[in-house]
DNA sequence: CCAAACCCTTACGTAAACGTCAGAGTTAGG
DNA sequence: CCTAACTCTGACGTTTACGTAAGGGTTTGG
């Protein structure tokens, strides 16, 4: 938690959060972000507690949600009466992501060992004297690559664009 | 690879790729996909290589790619001479995407771990008895989540909207 | 040969997450 | 007090990956 009260204006934030202005507007055009006060001449001023929540959303992004999705949850967990109940709402909703998360790491590590594969296949085009077009490949049967079949992501592309 | 050199029209495709039909016009329009031939009333016939591209797309789409990149590769890889060449560009266009996939997953694994921490911050306040609203929980030093620190995902939101 | 089910092309619509003016007011430094 | 730099509130523009609808032809089973 960055600590120091201090308050700046919009541009400073955007700088540290290494956002755009117009992001910034935007988060609180979707209520996901609101200055801790106004200047007397109406600027938007933040202290600290901005650059967390906005690390925080970021966070959430990448771990899939759109910023809509944000919204809702944020008003769900301030629906609730008491404290116990909010933590709970977020409980779930981060338990709900959670499993989502392993199975994109899990899609994630299935294609990394498919481009590994497909990777180490290709290395031995690099000792082929064929001189025809890309469409020669699709009949190849150079002992290079010999021992196992041609990937998936090798094999379909190899083909004219049909 | 699928065989058998049967043709058919593009409902059947889009049912077997589990597309819409909307979405093979889309990939043709992009020239991501073309079909086999025209039936003699005009229709795309397919055969089931257009199968295994689709499947290609999805891979690559999954992996961060957008259907303009998709077409901008192929474009290259049809643009070489020799087959070696083109296996080339598919290859570094590949191990690109490899290291790419790989910090994708360090960093889904990182968010995975941050998750599990809150969560089981968050376990303990089953048991809290706190009744007022959730910002009562920013001062929160209950024993119960005693060791670690608040995880950063609960501390950011569990303050009012700033 | 007739109708239902498909398919064609053309073209405008949509949601997300901002980008990009425009015209006017506000601050901070000198 | 003046000016450069910053910010304000609209409001329309942009890209991606399709959705949807219109007004037609085409296939195929009976």
């Amino acid at each position: 938690m960055s600590d120091t009260a201090a308050t700046f204006r919009i541009g400073e934030l955007a700088r540290k959060a290494d956002k755009t202005v117009r992001t910034i507007h935007f988060y609180e055009e979707l209520g996901l972000l609101q200055p801790a006060s106004r200047s007397p001449g109406g600027f938007r001023m933040y202290t600290n507690k901005a650059l967390d929540r906005i690390h925080w959303i970021e966070r959430l992004q990448e771990l899939g949600f759109s910023l809509t999705d944000i919204k809702q949850f944020l008003a769900d967990f301030h629906a609730h009466d008491t404290g116990p109940q909010s933590m709970e709402a977020l409980r779930s909703f981060y338990a709900e992501k959670l499993t989502e998360t392993q199975s994109a790491i899990a899609r994630l590590q299935a294609l990394e060992a498919e481009l590994n594969a497909s990777i180490s296949y290709l290395q031995a085009c690099g000792g082929c004297a064929v001189i025809e077009p890309v469409h020669a490949c699709a009949q190849c049967d150079d002992a290079q690559h010999s021992n196992s079949d041609t990937p998936r992501m090798v094999a379909t592309i190899a083909t004219r664009p049909s």
